[in-house]
RNA sequence: GUCGCAAUAGCUCAGCUGGAUAGAGCAACGGUCUUCUAAACCGUAGGUCGAGAGUCCGAAUCUCUCUUGCGACACCA
């Protein structure tokens, strides 16, 4: 409730300013028109919102030159520092000291609280996302998921959605086999206490080498996994020792990256709650025979088949998916199901959401597979048995190294240094990966991931830092009773770009797309450095109180914007 | 082979539902710290927007064809 108030305090300028040209015109155009044909022009010499007359030049058979000369000479000008003529253009001034007063009250009013909005209804969204298997080290790969997963969470509570964020665990299947003969045979409980990801999957490395010349051990390992799947005491507490052992390895790096999952539902929670799916499907005539295996037919989607069991009976990965589906819908009657996974599986998930669809499963037409690119080095694909794996601990480790000499080196009296320089290098880490579209593929390149200049994350903690730093000297300040009308040509862009805030946050909802969010944050805090280049703030005169709101401003929105990549953005750095 | 995605400055990428001279960052070169943190700021240089047609007053953006790269194509996940 206070949220939608407040919101309509801050008055919008596109409406204002569809008015002006509507209130010249004879229903030549209708609103609706004339405010989507509103733009931002590129330059600030150009004005702050432009309507191109090209779209009149028909009606009023005269040239866009001369019909934008003409709007210009009626539009009623006294709530705009000025309108102009530009060639086809009316380019529109706004009232500098206006549009501060009201967008600094505002966002000082409502803090983080700023763009807000309640569109989501407190709507149920589960995220499938990060997703990593036992016994097996998290890298690159699974940072992607993780964070853009993690920061669309964030996005969705800031849309007023209520996101649960599901570690879908590779928890279960066949490799287990694998692994418990593998660990019988050569492992031993003190290596695996130490050190489990690396003795677990040297165990199973050495598995596959094996079992190149003994075959039987495949038999050997069926076998095992069957006992698992029975419940044989022995099985299913390696089973569990491994699951809990990993999960402690994982949180780790999950602790390190800032990220927190509401449930750990992998493969192993799913799999006595296949059946019904199953039934649904043959109950519905879905389910057919093709080559001995059973598969549900989506040539009305132009899709392949669906294989759904195999010829021998046994369940695939399409199979828990379904009854991962059935169970979300059940539990959370979901506004949205999201599946944070690469893109190389865009096919399978259209598969997957047309089976449901077929299904009539209520929360169906509400699945959205949320792709990202590949990350590869060299231009190819990582893979764990090649040897192409990049360890995600190392990494962070290594950029939180080089933000420590970084401190070092331009900051040496900072207190807390090791945390700062944990979120700095972190910070970087995941801002990198968040900061382009989704869908780009990353040839990794570890000196590009340990950029801290430029449009990386430590510009926007560095910017914000800036300004807690003039805070901070001001001491304290009353920022309700300060004047907030700002008339400095020099801050205006900062903002103007500070005003855009609410609507990012909608728009990189839509799109599930954090890009946005870092983009504006660059976008924000390149526009801060300028205005901090070129202007002294602490100096004592009448809008002393006007600039400091501007700088609490832009820490403000900063803060938020970093924190909803799930980026930490100390106050000194 | 079929389907999907991509191609913009030396490199990495922006460019919103088509609109005013195509923008950043990095790298290169040159400036700016006795004054709020130089992880910053300012400037110079760098482009037939993969190619070719079409639609339109107007195309990097929409349509088609081609080229190149990546991915997916049922008993893995």
């Amino acid at each position: 409730m206070y949220i939608c108030r407040r919101r309509k305090l801050v008055m919008d300028y596109k409406a204002q300013v569809t008015n002006s040209i509507l209130s010249v015109l004879n229903d030549e155009l209708s609103s609706a028109e004339v405010y989507e044909k509103l733009e931002q022009p590129k330059t600030q010499t150009m004005g702050d919102l432009a309507f191109p007359a090209f779209a009149l030049a028909k009606v009023l058979h005269k040239a866009p030159n001369q019909i934008a000369a003409d709007l210009v000479a009626k539009i009623d000008q006294t709530s705009y520092e000025k309108v102009e003529a530009k060639g086809a253009y009316i380019n529109f001034f706004l009232d500098k000291g206006q549009f501060s007063n009201e967008i600094l009250t505002d966002i000082i009013e409502q803090g983080a609280a700023y763009g807000q909005n309640d569109n989501g209804k407190g709507g149920n969204v589960p995220i499938d996302m990060s997703s990593p298997n036992i016994a097996k080290p998290i890298s690159m790969g699974h940072l992607r998921s993780t964070v853009i997963g993690n920061s669309i969470a964030k996005i969705l509570v800031k849309n007023g959605y209520h996101p649960i964020k599901d570690n879908h665990l590779g928890d279960w299947g066949t490799q287990f086999g694998k692994l418990i003969v593998a660990y019988k045979k050569w492992g031993n409980e003190d290596d695996v206490r130490k050190d489990p990801i690396n003795n677990l999957v040297k165990y199973y490395v050495k598995f596959h080498q094996e079992d190149k010349e003994h075959p039987e051990l495949d038999d050997e390992a069926r076998e095992t996994f069957k006992k698992l799947e029975d419940g044989n005491e022995e099985e299913v507490y390696l089973w569990k020792w491994f699951r809990k052992v990993s999960l402690e390895s994982f949180n780790k790096i999950y602790d390190k990256l800032g990220v927190t999952f509401d449930t750990y539902n992998g493969e192993a929670f799913y799999n006595d709650k296949m059946d019904e799916g199953i039934q649904i499907l043959k109950d519905k005539g879905l389910l057919v025979e093709s080559q001995g295996a059973q598969v549900v037919k989506l040539d009305k989607y132009n899709l392949n088949p669906a294989l759904i069991l195999k010829s021998d009976g046994a369940t695939l990965y399409i199979t828990r998916d379904i009854a991962t589906a059935i169970y979300r819908d059940r539990t959370y009657k979901p506004a949205m199901n999201l599946y944070v996974v690469g893109s190389e599986q865009t096919y399978y998930f259209q598969q997957l959401k047309a089976v449901l669809l077929e299904m009539g499963l209520p929360s169906a037409e509400n699945l959205h597979h949320i792709p990202f690119g590949l990350i590869t080095v060299n231009g190819k694909k990582l893979s764990t048995r090649s040897g192409r794996i990049i360890l995600l601990d190392q990494v962070l480790d290594d950029a939180i190294e080089l933000a420590k000499k970084q401190i070092e080196a331009k900051n040496p009296d900072l207190p807390n240094k090791e945390e700062v320089a944990k979120e700095v290098g972190v910070g970087a880490i995941i801002f990198g990966d968040l900061k382009n579209e989704r869908t780009n593929n990353i040839d990794f390149v570890l000196e590009d991931q340990l950029k801290f200049e430029g449009e990386t994350g430590p510009y926007v903690q560095y910017s914000h830092a800036r300004a807690e730093s003039i805070l901070r000297k001001a001491g304290t300040i009353d920022f309700h009773g300060a004047d907030k009308a700002l008339d400095d040509p020099a801050a205006w862009e900062t903002l103007t770009s500070l005003k855009e805030f609410p609507a990012i946050i909608e728009s990189a909802c839509k799109d599930f797309e954090p890009s946005e969010v870092a983009k504006y944050a660059l976008r924000l805090a390149k526009a801060f450095n300028k205005y901090y280049a070129h202007s002294k703030i602490l100096v004592e005169d009448d809008q002393l109180g006007a600039r400091l709101s501007l700088v609490k401003a832009v820490s403000i929105v900063l803060k938020e914007s970093l924190n909803l990549l799930g980026v930490k953005a100390p106050d000194a750095m």
